[in-house]
DNA sequence: CGAGGACACCTTTTT
DNA sequence: GGTGTCCTCG
């Protein structure tokens, strides 16, 4: 108990120390808000609360497993329920499946299953996609859920034309999910918010079992999540939340600093704790940080310090393009590397995930281990998004997304004339697809060699189906093995498929492994919920490259952030009004206080975007920014104005790209006068950047197009 | 039936 | 630069 306390300030003590009644802590960055909740989960446990009576939200997976793995080093009795708010809503969904009207099997449906969800429910309302986009009905839908908005209440309120479309989308869009026994992750939280609300039995139940509920990074908790802590503590208000009003990024999928004020209004007997020494920075760092944040206008000036010792200046740098940038942005990791950072101590950071490419690119160049933080990326993979499709149509075979995309995958001679008709006979007869195609055989519509082939598929889930309780990985290699796709992958060119499904199976091996009770439908649906930040290794000896939102929680001694342009950060489409700036604005201020030591930020004052190379703005948020300075001259390579191309291994054999130096005077047949910005040097397609005296700027292919040079 | 090509459309951020 | 959709051809 003393050694819990012992690391602690006296105010973070204090948080740490109170046990009963809600209570409410904001700080800054970096001011150990995370290790408050993690000590006080330890410091409940030493006071002898069983660790089962103590539940933890934390904002990604990655963070509950740091934190179990941090009480784990103090060697408490384990038990205590760490996990997203996500997480929780799967796993009460599926243990009170019947109360919430659920089947325990359901599928929880990822971006790509919602779309396909979607636009069936357009579909059967015959609806124009153009004029009703699936992408965007579904954003407004999310909206509604996070506000735990039903169809019903969304009815009940006046609306006009396309309001009144939007009600009917909604409800045809759940009337697909439930046929399809799927949720969405909406549902997740909206169904378990509903839940506690409406069955007062359940939730007296659930606050006798969490006595004591703490949730971190409670700034970017949504209505319905506020609605879920709430109600699993009504009873006994033991509700501590940490936050930092100045973090919140989530604004745009319903998170609401509003919670705030709405704990404090609920809990009006609630203690407060600030924290007001950071831990993390130098203070040029913070500096800096409160330089960018002190122009939000909604917002409460918080206190700030550090006893840090002071550091290196926050720098600057101006790069041509987003190629000089990325060649810079190795160039500065490689300077730290020789001051003796190791690269697992960096991290790049971006407001955007295209703005990756071209910086893994110059890495790999110049030979800097990195690994990209983007773990859900993996589970979208075409392959194995099949093999996962197969799973779930074992465990739930209503899952009718899954069953289209893998009833001819690997192509089995059920072509897509009978996929429709077979599902379109079962939607209009009101057959179940099973009993459809188990009844195939007497379809006079379907030609007799896709009959077989139909029977042979139903048989062989069949015989999968009675298998479904042996550990994963069998069920998984007895699918993929059987099935045909790993045939199917075996005679593809690229090997990559093949070595990501057997990732998945390795990934299958642990599951099994480290869980208690491996199921087949509780790795589903772990799979469905990993997050980004998952897939952060702390041990990979590699730079981090990541998006500035799924930086958040980290922290590194090296922190790069790139594309610190206007209509990147702030994003063109999140600079509507002053709100949205302002939390493009946090966002930043996210990314700074990331950094222990090291920070340099950087903007390209040129950048390809879709294919055309445009002149940009150096971000506003750098204006009025305190304690930057500009990085010392960038050591261009000495022939800057040449860039590789990826194709190009070998010497320069191209006479092209090389005769064309930078400021160059040329002719084009159609454009006319111009003059060159870059030449890129590339086997297969030398090219040069022309400015032209009309206007604009274009890419000129050296194989296709007569650039004629001129004498000034 | 199915493979492959042409074309449009969208890519901000994420559980 | 990816993906869904429509078309053609074998
Ligand atoms: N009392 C303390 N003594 C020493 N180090 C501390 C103390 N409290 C926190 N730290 C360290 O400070 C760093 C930041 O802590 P933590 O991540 O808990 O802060 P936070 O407030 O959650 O940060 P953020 O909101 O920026 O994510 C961590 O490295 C942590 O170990």
């Amino acid at each position: 108990m003393e050694e819990i306390l012992e690391k602690l300030t006296d105010a973070q003590r204090r948080a740490v120390t109170h046990i009963d009644g809600p209570l409410l802590v904001l700080a800054g960055p970096g001011s150990g808000k995370t290790r408050v909740i993690t000590y006080r989960v330890a410091y409940l446990i030493a006071k002898g609360i069983p660790p089962n009576r103590i539940l933890a939200i934390t904002f990604t997976n990655k963070a509950a497993e740091e934190m179990r793995r941090r009480l784990e080093a103090m060697h408490l009795p384990r038990g205590s329920t760490i996990c997203t708010f996500h997480r929780l809503a799967a796993r009460l969904l599926r243990e009170y499946a019947e109360r919430a009207d659920l089947s325990k099997n359901f599928t929880i449906y990822d971006e790509a299953d919602q779309l396909i969800a979607m636009r069936d429910a357009l579909k059967a309302l015959e609806l124009d996609s153009k004029n009703f986009p699936s992408g965007k009905m579904l954003t407004h839908i999310s909206n509604y859920k996070n506000d735990l908005v039903t169809p019903e209440q969304l009815a009940q309120l006046p609306q006009d034309f396309v309001g009144g479309k939007l009600v009917e989308i909604y409800r045809a869009y759940q009337k697909q999910l439930e046929k399809n026994n799927a949720l969405d992750f909406d549902d997740l939280l909206m169904r378990l918010a509903l839940l506690l609300r409406d069955d007062t039995e359940l939730r007296d139940r659930l606050n006798e079992r969490y006595q004591y509920v703490l949730v971190d990074e409670y700034q970017d908790t949504n209505h319905c999540q506020y609605q879920i802590a709430r109600g699993l503590t009504l009873n006994h208000n033991n509700l501590c939340v940490t936050g930092d009003p100045d973090q919140s990024i989530y604004g745009w999928r319903g998170a609401d600093i509003g919670n705030i004020l709405a704990f404090e209004e609920d809990n009006p007997e609630a203690a407060g704790v600030h924290l007001e020494e950071n831990f993390r920075s130098t203070p040029e760092v913070l500096n800096l940080a409160d330089s960018l944040i002190r122009h939000n206008v909604q917002r409460k000036e918080k206190q700030l310090f550090t006893s840090k010792l002071s550091g290196a200046m926050p720098e600057l740098a101006e790069y041509e393009d987003e190629r000089a940038e990325a060649h810079g942005a190795a160039q500065y990791i490689k300077e730290k590397r020789h001051e003796g950072f190791e690269y697992r101590q960096m991290a790049l950071f971006y407001r955007v995930n295209s703005l990756s490419r071209v910086l893994e690119e110059a890495l790999r160049r110049e030979r800097i281990p990195y690994q990209m933080v983007r773990g859900v990326e993996f589970y979208q993979r075409r392959e194995i998004k099949d093999v996962l499709a197969y799973l779930r149509v074992l465990v739930n075979p209503s899952d009718r997304v899954s069953l289209k995309r893998i009833i001819n995958t690997p192509a089995r001679g059920i072509g897509n004339a009978t996929v429709k008709r077979l599902f379109d006979y079962s939607e209009n007869a009101g057959k179940d697809i099973w009993q459809v195609l188990a009844e195939a055989d007497r379809l006079e519509t379907i030609g007799a060699a896709a009959k077989t082939n139909v029977k042979k598929l139903v048989q062989m889930i069949h015989s999968w189906q009675v298998n479904t309780d042996k550990p994963v990985v069998e069920i998984m290699k007895m699918v993929y093995e059987q099935s045909g796709l790993k045939a199917m992958l075996a005679a593809e060119k690229s090997e990559d498929p093949a070595a990501n499904v057997q990732e998945l199976i390795n990934s299958a091996v642990d599951y099994d492994s480290r869980i208690e009770k491996p199921a087949l439908d509780d790795y589903l649906q772990q799979i469905a919920l990993v997050s980004d930040a998952d897939a952060y290794d702390e041990q990979a000896g590699a730079v981090s490259l990541m998006t500035l939102h799924t930086a958040k929680g980290l922290e590194f001694p090296v922190v790069l952030i790139v594309g610190v342009e206007e209509g990147l950060i702030p994003h063109a489409r999140s600079a509507e009004n002053e709100k949205e700036i302002e939390e493009e604005r946090r966002l930043l201020f996210v990314g700074i206080t990331r950094a222990q030591k090291k920070l340099c930020l950087s903007y390209a004052s040129n950048r390809t975007f879709r294919g055309t190379r445009q002149a940009t703005i150096r971000s506003t948020f750098l204006r009025g920014l305190e304690g930057l300075v500009f990085r010392r001259e960038i050591e261009y390579e000495p022939d800057h104005n040449l860039n590789v191309a990826d194709d190009l291994e070998t010497g320069l054999t191209g006479n092209e790209p090389l005769s064309f130096i930078r400021g160059q005077l040329v002719r084009h047949s159609k454009f006319g006068l111009g003059r060159i910005q870059e030449a890129i040097a590339s086997r297969d397609h030398p090219r040069v950047v022309v400015r032209f005296n009309a206007g604009g700027q274009k890419t000129i292919e050296l194989k296709y197009a007569k650039l004629e040079k001129l004498d000034e």
